[in-house]
DNA sequence: ATATAAATTTAGATTTGTCTAAAAATTATA
DNA sequence: TATAATTTTTAGACAAATCTAAATTTATAT
């Protein structure tokens, strides 16, 4: 139906449309895709006369629905295949993306329905982001970063806003993954730093630049 | 490493190579990969550069090691994936091959190596056909055709010939699935149609054309 | 052996997606 | 507001993979 690469201008205009608020530039969309402005633009015009998304010269873009719709399967697709990734074949969560976004490119409504089957229709894939259902409805989180949590209020991590290898990385390695429990123990004023408990034990410490990039509910 | 499409050509020659006997032919190639013989002489040049085979021109085509490595690697990648859409996805045997040929093209050596191993390490594709090694060995089946079995012997259908979409659904429709317990009762002399038994119980007939394509042990 | 048929290759064009360099439009700044 | 800086677009080119039509080579048949 569409190509790979057309998917990919989608997902990506898609995601930052909702940082951007308004109309998505061309430099943004190049920046992100790690390509031209020219190419950019050329491709613009492509997916403009495919109706996927509203373009006025040097004006940025906004997708339409069709392109929302389409760049809505693609997150749908990458998601339930980083949470197969995970959870059967034991891909680490920083492993994940990367072949994720090969797998998402595959033709076939049945594939992703019966894979979604299998995994037990999942809610959120391995990194805490939402996963879109058939129709593109999305169960929005309501969690918050960890520096805007008080004291003494146990948390479950959740999800995290740096999707980086090596934040996850480093997350992994001072025990910090999806589903840990954990209570902030003291916030140091001065840098805002955080000492936290894991499972009521182990005590870490964590700065606030990493506080800032997770999110827990 | 290697494109989509050159991984399809190098496939298709392969198995080409081994009905042929020598040098696979330009048209041929074209018509197993539903093009045009320009354009495969286009990529046999192609290919021929980067050492993949040896060309001749007017003379066809033969892989050189490197060539077949390739080959032997997407097809183990194929017939990994159509084992997993058939016993972890559910799908009909008629239906695994299709997505298999997008998925086979998926580049991660640890992707393939972690699902072989989540699958158990499989010997053989829901068809019957074996699954090469990580180093391309071919551990090469033992199977006879269905229609030079004699009476009242006791075999196991464990492949099949005709790979098309039409065929494996009439197997399915009359209840023969790869695994199938089953004896040869009656050879017609006629037509050499024959009649099966199915698990000790169930009598069926079959035509000689039916059987011909069936592989068992 | 020569003509004809079939297979294969070449030449030139097309499509998709990309690029560089230059031009044009927009935005920022003095 | 005029000028500079930035952003975006255009023009023209390129690589991958394909195609049609014409030319060339090989095979076949009388």
């Amino acid at each position: 139906m569409y190509s790979f690469t057309e998917e990919n201008y989608l997902k990506t205009i898609y995601k930052l449309s909702y940082k951007d608020g308004r109309g998505v530039s061309t430099n943004s969309i190049a920046e992100n895709m790690e390509t031209k402005a020219a190419s950019v633009t050329d491709m613009i015009k492509k997916l403009s006369d495919k109706k996927l998304l509203k373009y006025q010269k040097y004006k940025g873009v906004n997708l339409t629905q069709k392109g929302k719709d389409v760049a809505l399967q693609t997150i749908r697709k990458h998601r339930i295949w980083e949470v197969f990734l995970h959870e059967k074949l034991k891909f680490g969560w920083e492993e994940v993306h990367e072949v994720a976004e090969q797998l998402e490119h595959i033709q076939s409504e049945l594939l992703i329905n019966k894979l979604d089957e299998f995994l037990g229709y999942p809610t959120h894939d391995p990194h805490g982001d939402p996963i879109p259902g058939e129709n593109g409805e999305f169960h929005s989180n309501a969690f918050v970063s960890l520096d805007t949590v008080e004291a003494n209020k146990k948390v479950i991590l959740s999800g995290v806003i740096n999707h980086s290898v090596p934040f996850l990385q480093h997350l992994k390695k001072i025990d910090l993954t999806l589903g840990q429990k954990l209570m902030v123990l003291e916030i140091n004023e001065y840098d805002r730093s955080l000492k936290l408990v894991l499972n009521g034990k182990i005590e870490i410490f964590i700065s606030n630049e990493v506080a800032k990039n997770i999110l827990v509910k």
